[in-house]
DNA sequence: GTCTATAGGGTGATAGAC
DNA sequence: GTCTATCACCCTATAGAC
C-alpha cells in the first residue's frame, strides 16, 4: 500500500517539475512563482509544500531533471554509431552540435544549468552531484577522442561554451556561432595534437 | 545659469550610477532596489525619479557607463605601445588578458554587459549604441592584427567569451581558464592563417 | 492532501505638500 | 528638489480548518 502512495506522490512531483519548466519557458526562469506553478498543475500555492520544502527545492529538482534530459539527449544511442577513436573530428563535431542544440532548445534551461541566473539560488550538493556525474561521462568520451589532459578539456569546454554563450546572447535561435562548430573542432584538435606529438 | 543647473544635475546622475554599481557589487545586479539606491546617495526613493524615468533607465545608464569604463580600460595608451601588425600574437594576448581582467573585476558588470541576467530588461537603443561603438573599435583593432573576416571575428569572440564564461561560472576570481589565453591565441591565429594563406 | 486566510515581508511608481 | 504617504501590486511561507 505504501508503495502505491509513494509512487503517486513521485508522479505528482514529476508533474510539478514538468509544469515548472513549461512556465519557465513562458515567463522566464526567475519569473516562476509558486502561485502560477500551482495553478499550472491545478492546485493552490500552499499545496506545493506537500511535495517540496521550498522554492529552492523546486529549482533543485528542475536542475536535476535538466541534467537527466541532457544525458538522455547526448547519449542517445543512434547518435553514437561511430567510434570516437576512429574519427575523432566527426565524433566531436556531432557531440558539440548535439550539446549546442540542447542549449539552444531552451534558454531558461541553459541559464539554470550553466549560468548563475537565479539570484540567491545555487544547486544543493545533491543536485550538484547530478551535474558532476554528467560531466564525468563527458570527460570519458572526450578522452576516447583524444582530449585527455585537464588543460585540453578546459580549452574544449571554453570553446564550446563560448559558442553557446555568444549564440544565445547575440542571436538566440540562430546559427551564426553554431555554424562554426566544425571549424572550432578542427582548430582544437590541431592544437592538441601539435602539443602532444612532437 | 541654466548651464550650472544642468551640470549639477548631470553630476548627481553620475553619483547615482556610481552608487548603483557599488550596490550591485554588494547585493548583486538584480538585488538592486530603488530604496537602497536612494539611501546610498542620501535620498529617498521617489527623489530618484527627478533624475531617471524608471528603474530600466537606471540599468541603461549603468550599461552605458560600463562600456565607457571598458573602453577606458582597454585603450589605455600604455598597454598599446606595440604595433598589432608587427607581433599579432603578443598584441592579441595582451588585449584578451585585459578584457578578461575587466570581466573578472566585477561579475555584476560582466552580467549586465554580456549576458541577459536582468529579467525583463534589455538595453534601450541608445544604450545599445554605446556597446556597438565599443565593438566597432575592437573590430578595427582585430583587423590590424589579422582578424578581419566576420567568421574569424566570431571565432575569436566565442573563444574569449568562453574563457570568461567558464572562469566566472566555475572558478570566479581564479586563473584556470584565463591561463589558457596564450594558447588560445596561438590556436586561433594558426587556424586563421592556415585558412587565408594557401 | 488540499484548502482559505494571513503573516510579514518586499517591489516600482505616483500624488501632493513643502 | 525632496519629502511623506500611499497605491497597487508582488512574493514565500505557515497555521489551522476540513
Amino acid at each position: 500500500m505504501e508503495q502505491r502512495v509513494e509512487a503517486r506522490r513521485s508522479r505528482t512531483r514529476d508533474d510539478i517539475i514538468a509544469a515548472a519548466w513549461r512556465l519557465a519557458e513562458r515567463e522566464g526562469l526567475v519569473g516562476l512563482t509558486l502561485r502560477d506553478l500551482a495553478a499550472e498543475v491545478g492546485m493552490r500555492a500552499p499545496s506545493l509544500y506537500g511535495y517540496f520544502d521550498s522554492k529552492a527545492a523546486i529549482y533543485d529538482a528542475m536542475f536535476a531533471a535538466a541534467y537527466r534530459d541532457l544525458d538522455a539527449a547526448i547519449w542517445a544511442p543512434e547518435a553514437w554509431a561511430t567510434d570516437p577513436g576512429e574519427d575523432p573530428h566527426a565524433w566531436l563535431v556531432a557531440g558539440a552540435e548535439q550539446w549546442l542544440a540542447f542549449c539552444q532548445a531552451s534558454v531558461p534551461r541553459y541559464q539554470l544549468m550553466f549560468t548563475r541566473a537565479v539570484p540567491g539560488w545555487e544547486p544543493s550538493p545533491e543536485a550538484y552531484a547530478a551535474s558532476t556525474d554528467s560531466f564525468t561521462r563527458m570527460r570519458e568520451a572526450l578522452a576516447r577522442a583524444g582530449i585527455r589532459e585537464d588543460r585540453d578539456v578546459d580549452l574544449w569546454t571554453a570553446l564550446v561554451a563560448g559558442l553557446a554563450a555568444q549564440q544565445i546572447a547575440n542571436e538566440p535561435g540562430g546559427q551564426r556561432w553554431v555554424a562554426l562548430t566544425d571549424r572550432a573542432v578542427r582548430m582544437v584538435l590541431h592544437e592538441i595534437n601539435e602539443r602532444t606529438a612532437p
